[in-house]
DNA sequence: CGTGCGAATGGTAGCGCTAACGTAGCCGCG
DNA sequence: CGCGGCTACGTTAGCGCTACCATTCGCACG
């Protein structure tokens, strides 16, 4: 139960490793890192040495050693400020194991030319490679602006539209078609659904999953309440009071995301509306609103942290290989979601009990 | 215009800033760092190089040869999730201009002891100190552990009880004085107050800031509306339905964070109240749900990432500090808060339109 | 005017790690 | 059997910076 790991004079190094592994510095490298042409007898020597001795490596000196990567950039703008936090929870896991420091900037301005103006500058600074969250993901100056200046660049939920460079996303389509399958499943005839903002890939994909849902149950899209939204609070708000001001209102919204369905709640308890009573109301995304607002929203998660992690780990490796002369050409992830059922959703109103449904599955 | 300076092999380093100001390497070092012992004309001569040759330390190389710390460990319980996203940007700022690597690591329990062995095996891992945000910065489980592991702490938002240690906060009570006396400008006499969670001493102040205003006022703080809240939108949700079913309710509500005031927002549609025509509420933090509904709230902004930002740099400067054996004993930063006047306050129902007053005012 | 002493600077030796090359040992081939 | 070529390691030389000590210089003092 010894514990000198602590950093700083006096922790375990590598010589310490090969020591007691009874071999070089240099193997003990070798067999962390790649780990090419080392016998194997010999790994599982030093795999045992640094297991017993709690060996951890110093990045600091990894790095300064390798020359390599220490800032990794990551340009945001305010998206669900929850989905901020998560994904640099994510993003600060991946960046630490692999000794980058995570250079973080926000660009909030929607303007082409100063979204670039803000690339340029971020890019001139310091970073190897950036990262880009949505809603930045999509955003065309800032793309351009990257691989004009050569930088290797992480899209995080970017569609599938780029076919070029590293992306990691869910699927949405799947993920859409998912919950309306499970409003269905309910008893839900009349669904309304509330599209995201037009630019975004993703907001195609999640409308495209809600209708072929529908159409395999022999419903027709086409007829069903469907608004616009812009993934704003304010959009769902007025999107939702369209939806429920119509002649014959639906007995379940689907929104596309949390944001818009918490609107629409609001609007839904303003006209006396019981949810899910009444009126079932689901979101996407999972973020920390849905379960803050009353009641919780029964959604779809993304695992956004892991995205970030992934996004990371893509970009490393990208440019590990870059530097050995192989760049990669295109990369996708795709992660898998879940449905999380919370209380917003339940049976139309008249219709006999169903048998719930619980838990959550993945996709 | 050159721009030699993207990292890895080739970047200009501390040897060449000496060549330029015709020093050494070793004087340049001094200069960056603290330059005690450095003539005038030497340290104006090596910055100007710096500055010449855009120059900026590498960070790896730094933490290596000195032997420093490497990894500042922050702790964290879901606290409203907008407010970790600030505070992880201001953090990482902070991070990264020292150098040090951010290890992140939730901790939801409620638990005591559990509180205690996630500190433990956090606090054994890695890091050489730890910064607590919110909630946890109350945590007398984890302030314990920690401080029998003598692992330097810095707290945020902590109120002031503890008198040892490093703590950043900004002046609730101040805030909260401010804010009531904004609504006795609007006109308001009857103002309800939700309190915030009984544990938290930032909670305490708020409300004595309330009463503060409120007797200055010559109001009756014991006399007004009252209700007990533990921050969560749900609590809001009670406390806010609890004031508006009094016999003769209130003209505004001052609910010590915006979850609640949201919550209280809720209610009030519901019960067919319009904001702030009917009723103006208010909140505390300036999160990020303040600006996701509607109507947007009024609120007192806390600096989340400066605070942020001084705790990483009272931490940093206490582990040098004890590096050469001088630990400091007691160091508190009070950074300044500002009234974030938006949409949901207004003079009370049948007043005669107040002069209306706009803007931020900082304290 | 020598001595002492502190202030200002330089030289040296690493921090822990990894490229890059060197060197054994082995195999198969002509 | 000698040579090329391979595999599995070890050796050497730093990466960029700072701790530590040595050195120089100026200046006050007896």
């Amino acid at each position: 139960m010894a514990r000198p790991s602590r950093r700083g004079r006096g922790a375990i190094t590598i010589e310490d490793v090969a020591r007691a592994a009874g071999v070089s510095a240099m193997t003990v490298s070798r067999v962390i890192n790649n780990g090419s042409n080392v016998r194997e007898s010999t790994r599982a020597a030093v795999l045992e040495a640094v297991e017993q001795l709690n060996y951890s490596p110093n990045t600091a000196a990894r790095s300064l050693a390798a020359g390599e990567a220490a800032h990794i950039g990551l340009l945001y703008a305010n998206p669900s400020a929850s989905y901020l936090a998560q994904f640099l929870i994510g993003a600060l896991h991946a960046a630490r194991s692999a000794g980058v420091h995570l250079v973080i900037e926000s660009c909030e301005s929607e303007d082409a030319d100063e979204q670039a103006e803000v690339t340029r500058r971020f890019a001139t600074s310091d970073v190897e490679g950036v990262v880009l969250p949505p809603p930045l993901s999509e955003s065309i100056p800032i793309l351009a602006e990257l691989d004009a200046m050569q930088i290797p660049v992480v899209t995080v939920a970017m569609g599938s539209a780029r076919a070029v460079g590293l992306n990691v996303r869910i699927d949405d389509h799947a993920a859409a078609m998912e919950m309306t399958r499970y409003l269905l499943e309910l008893g839900h005839r009349e669904i309304g659904f509330i599209k995201g903002h037009p630019n975004h890939v993703a907001s195609q994909d999640r409308y495209r999953g809600f209708c072929d849902a529908l159409n395999e149950a022999g419903l027709d899209c086409e007829k069903a309440p469907i608004e616009q939204g812009y993934f704003s609070y304010r959009s769902g708000l007025i999107a939702g009071e369209r939806i429920l001001s119509r002649a014959n209102p639906p007995s379940a919204i689907f929104a596309s995301n949390d944001d818009m369905a918490a609107a629409t709640i609001s609007v839904a308890h303003r006209r006396g509306l019981n949810v899910p009573q009444d009126l079932s109301i689901v979101g996407f995304d999972d973020t920390a609103l849905a379960t803050s607002i009353w009641p919780e929203l029964t959604t779809v998660k993304q695992p956004i942290a892991a995205m970030a992690e992934a996004a990371l780990e893509l970009l490393i490796a990208d440019l590990r290989q870059r530097r050995s002369g192989t760049p990669q050409k295109f990369v996708e992830r795709v992660l898998s979601h879940a449905m999380i059922i919370r209380e917003s959703s339940g049976p139309p109103p008249g219709a006999r009990p169903a048998k719930s449904r619980k838990g959550a599955k993945a996709s």
